[in-house]
DNA sequence: GCGGACTGCTTACCT
DNA sequence: ACAGGTAAGCAGTCCGCG
């Protein structure tokens, strides 16, 4: 595509915003060649659909042609209407393209023509209406024609996958915190360390800024001042030519406060290539921050987000913490948030704190290094920029994902729903089918899942809020065991949609596999395809979640509850067909069945997979989890009186424990996976466990247990190993009931001590005052701990369960409860 | 007034 | 501010007993 006096571009698309120039918008690009490149374009109009009530389109334009009002001194008019034809909601239909002078326009207009008829596709954010209509995402390589003058672009299409290198900084800042949190109008930022990331995939490198001297070390740079080290981090920042700057928590923290040290030393917070600082702006829950011709990328969401989605095990979310699971070692430097001022004022410990300090901002490079691939190919697949992508909570990713497909395939985007409409969506819908297991310990067994169950099944069966109950497929639809039927006519966007993903995902795990066998797992190659793999995971895994979540596009209440029931079909027509092979299911849960091999062998187990899975729907599949020695389920607690009855003791659900045939052991559900039971019950749990199912030794399990009791007995317990922590999820003057955590941080916050709504309370149970709650402390307040407590009700019940189930008769259990309350060891 | 049974609130887990 | 199913502890209440 040449056209005179335009010229043409080869790069990478970065991201996407707009601007207003002299009341127009003017969309902003920037493009990655070697460095970043500006394009604009204001010719993009903003525009919206309006379906008419009735069938006037004609007086409906004419409606909308009239409409002329000013608001805060522009004058707001409809540009141009259009007539369209659209895969409207299940059916072809007419509608009218409104187009508007300006996005802000658009939600001025929303009530103003609200009686025309119903608006669809008007809250779509101008940037991502671009990326959608212009059919390119971020990280695409794009061809770009422009003309010279004014850098406007004419024409744009996608050739090819675009690189996501990008130069990368990140950055931290200690504050001077005398009183435990550092108050920007008088504590001064002391220092500011910057990395580098390497490019070549090696350790980052960087400096510390600071006004004191810090040590000998390299990488400390001694300014005059506060403020001439905010001016330096600037300088550097521009110097480097940084293209993306990484924080942790920056958005929240570290930019605010720099920019509130610099309004206080009279200095500019020089950040972006036009010197502006940042701009904050509300999404959902939390505040992002953007810089001008730069990508500010907070980690701390993205960290959150995949703790959230189970992609991470911890539960803190402190950046050492994340990078010791990320990084699969401990940080370098640790020391307490609360001694860096101390550690300022002390000439022998600031090189300490220098150390420390250029350690977190490399930390962040790795993390960010962790967790940033999956977050491209996010905003490659979603078609959305990074900066919508980071922190976005699954149904959003879906969502955009679900726009951009709709507007590609020439279908309407359905309204989100108000909020009166939302609430009318609530009410239960029935979920998954779990089996009791009998309790007791067992050999040798097969536990078989089905891959992806609800993916597979709304794809096999079409489902989607305008395929259900269609009038065209009344009697030869998909019937769903619930009474639903889906159309098999026409394809719903939604099953449509994951299928690609699922496919899709399919060959990378087969390039993966390839790439493992060839030993190129190090290699970047397979980073990238891993990346790919884990984006297209997340979102296979939210669709069925987004169809019954209330405040979704595509909400499909009757979709969700044929996806369970299906579900509750097959894994039962699976126990069926295992029983009548002559397996024993002990157990199941959702998508997985749990086996017993009995007299059988591994071979019957192939067969038996093989044979099921020719009949069951080709998205369908079920697989091998593993085969495990020994299993142990426990008794639910309560079902012990049972017993007496000889009946068998009911086993609790989602809670077992698998010895691996490599030795490992799988648990799930127990009090020791919990992070609200003290460590010592966990650790004696944990090793009571291991006892039992490794060595098959009740006697090793039992001197274990005897052991720990008595550490507590005499009063040698750490008191690390005492607390217990629980999420503060609300206020504390909002609980209905005062459970020991909530009165633990009110006793400690009469005494002025500050506990943040949401925050993690660690707390210990002492020996003063009567109910557990009153014996409830913070445990940084706690003095001593309640042995028998802990003995009784953090100890003994978790192994009890277990030693119950080897035939450690009940009375013997009773007598070392007994024993141990007497302290008669 | 007491203790046991039960309910409801709450959290964190499983898939 | 993606879904439902589940265990379990503690507070608080109810109830029978005396």
């Amino acid at each position: 595509m040449k056209t005179p006096g335009l010229k043409t571009i080869r790069a990478t698309l970065v991201d996407v915003d707009y601007v207003t120039k002299q009341g127009r918008p003017v969309i902003r690009l920037i493009l990655k060649k070697k460095r970043f490149f500006r394009l604009f374009d204001a010719e993009f109009e903003p525009y919206f659909y309006l379906m008419p009530q009735g069938k006037d389109f004609k007086a409906a334009e004419k409606a909308l042609m009239a409409v002329s009002f000013s608001e805060k001194g522009q004058k707001v008019t409809v540009k141009r209407v259009e007539e369209v034809k659209m895969d409207a909601l299940g059916k072809e239909r007419e509608l009218l393209k409104v187009v508007c002078h300006h996005p802000s326009h658009v939600p001025l207009l929303r009530d103003k023509v609200a009686h025309v008829g119903t608006l669809y596709e008007h809250d779509i954010p101008f940037a991502r209406r671009w990326l959608m209509d212009k059919r390119v995402s971020p990280f695409d390589k794009v061809e770009a024609e422009y003309a010279q003058e004014g850098r406007q672009v004419r024409a744009v299409k996608k050739v090819g996958e675009g690189s996501t290198a990008l130069r990368t900084m990140a950055f931290d800042i200690e504050t001077y915190n005398p009183k435990g949190e550092p108050d920007s109008s008088k504590d001064p930022i002391v220092m500011i360390s910057e990395a580098i990331a390497d490019p070549a995939g090696g350790k980052p490198h960087g400096h510390v800024i600071t006004f004191k001297h810090s040590g000998g070390m390299k990488f400390v740079k001694v300014v005059e001042s506060e403020k001439k080290m905010l001016e330096e981090f600037c300088r550097q920042v521009k110097e480097q030519d940084v293209e993306m700057l990484l924080g942790y928590n920056s958005a929240l923290f570290d930019l605010p406060y720099l920019k509130a040290r610099a309004g206080k030393l009279g200095t500019k917070l020089a950040l972006g290539r036009d010197n502006s600082d940042f701009r904050s702006r509300r999404r959902g829950l939390n505040e992002v921050a953007k810089i001008t011709g730069r990508i500010h990328v907070d980690l701390y969401p993205i960290v959150r987000f995949l703790g959230i989605i189970g992609a991470l095990k911890t539960t803190q979310y402190t950046l050492s913490a994340v990078y010791a699971e990320l990084v699969g070692r401990q940080k370098e430097k640790m020391i307490k948030k609360i001694d860096v001022w101390r550690m300022w004022d002390d000439n022998k410990m600031r090189e300490e704190l220098a150390e420390y300090s250029m350690n977190d901002a490399i930390s962040t490079v790795e993390v960010g290094e962790k967790v940033l691939p999956m977050e491209f190919e996010m905003s490659r697949l979603c078609g959305a920029t990074l900066f919508d992508v980071c922190g976005a909570s699954t149904s959003q990713l879906v969502e955009m994902l679900l726009m951009r497909r709709a507007g590609e395939k020439n279908m309407l985007i359905p309204n989100r729903p108000r909020d009166d409409d939302a609430k009318l969506r609530e009410g239960p819908v029935k979920g998954a089918y779990v089996k009791v297991p009998q309790a007791g310990i067992y050999e040798n067994l097969a536990v078989l899942d089905f891959r992806g169950l609800y993916p597979s099944i709304i794809c096999s069966y079409n489902i989607d809020p305008f395929t259900v109950d269609c009038e065209d497929c009344k009697n030869d639809g998909y019937k769903s065991p619930s009474g639903h039927w889906f159309c098999k006519k026409r394809k719903g966007l939604v099953p449509t949609v994951l299928n690609e993903i699922i496919d899709r995902r399919a060959e990378l795990k087969k390039e993966l596999k390839k790439l493992e066998k060839e030993g190129k797992v190090e290699s970047a190659e397979y980073s990238v395809l891993f990346a790919k793999s884990q984006a297209l995971k997340v979102l296979a895994n939210s669709y069925y979640g987004y169809l019954l979540y209330v405040r979704s596009r595509w909400y499909s209440r009757e979709g969700g509850e044929s996806t369970t029931a299906w579900g509750r079909y097959y894994v039962q027509e699976m126990e069926k067909r295992a029983e009548k092979e002559g397996f024993k299911v002990l157990y199941m849960d959702t998508d997985s069945l749990f086996l017993q091999l009995g007299g059988k062998k591994k071979e019957d187990v192939m067969r038996f997979l093989s044979e099921v899975n020719k009949t069951l729907p080709e998205k369908m599949e079920l697989e091998l989890e593993g085969f495990y020695p020994r299993g142990l389920f426990v008794m639910k607690r309560g079902s012990e009186r049972s017993l007496e009855k000889d009946e068998t003791p009911a086993g609790a659900k989602k809670k077992y424990a698998l010895l691996g045939e490599d030795g490992r052991i799988k648990i799930r559900g127990f009090e020791l996976v919990r992070r609200d039971w003290s460590r010592i019950a966990k650790d004696t749990q944990m090793a009571v466990l291991q006892a039992i199912l490794k060595d098959g030794s009740k006697e090793k399990a039992i001197a274990i247990v005897k052991e720990r009791v008595e550490e507590l007995r005499s009063g040698k317990a750490k008191m690390e190993d005492l607390v217990i922590y629980t999420r503060l999820r609300k206020s504390v003057g909002k609980y209905d009931i005062i459970s020991p955590e909530v009165a633990a941080v009110k006793r400690a916050q009469k005494e002025g001590v500050k506990v943040e709504e949401g925050s993690l309370i660690g707390y210990v149970i002492t020996k003063g005052g009567k109910s557990v709650s009153e014996k409830a402390q913070l445990v940084e307040r706690a003095k001593d701990y309640d042995a028998n407590y802990y003995i009784d009700h953090q100890l003994l019940p978790p192994v009890l369960k277990i030693l119950g189930e080897l035939g450690y008769g009940e009375d013997d259990l009773k007598m070392m409860g007994k024993q141990a309350k007497l302290g008669g060891w």
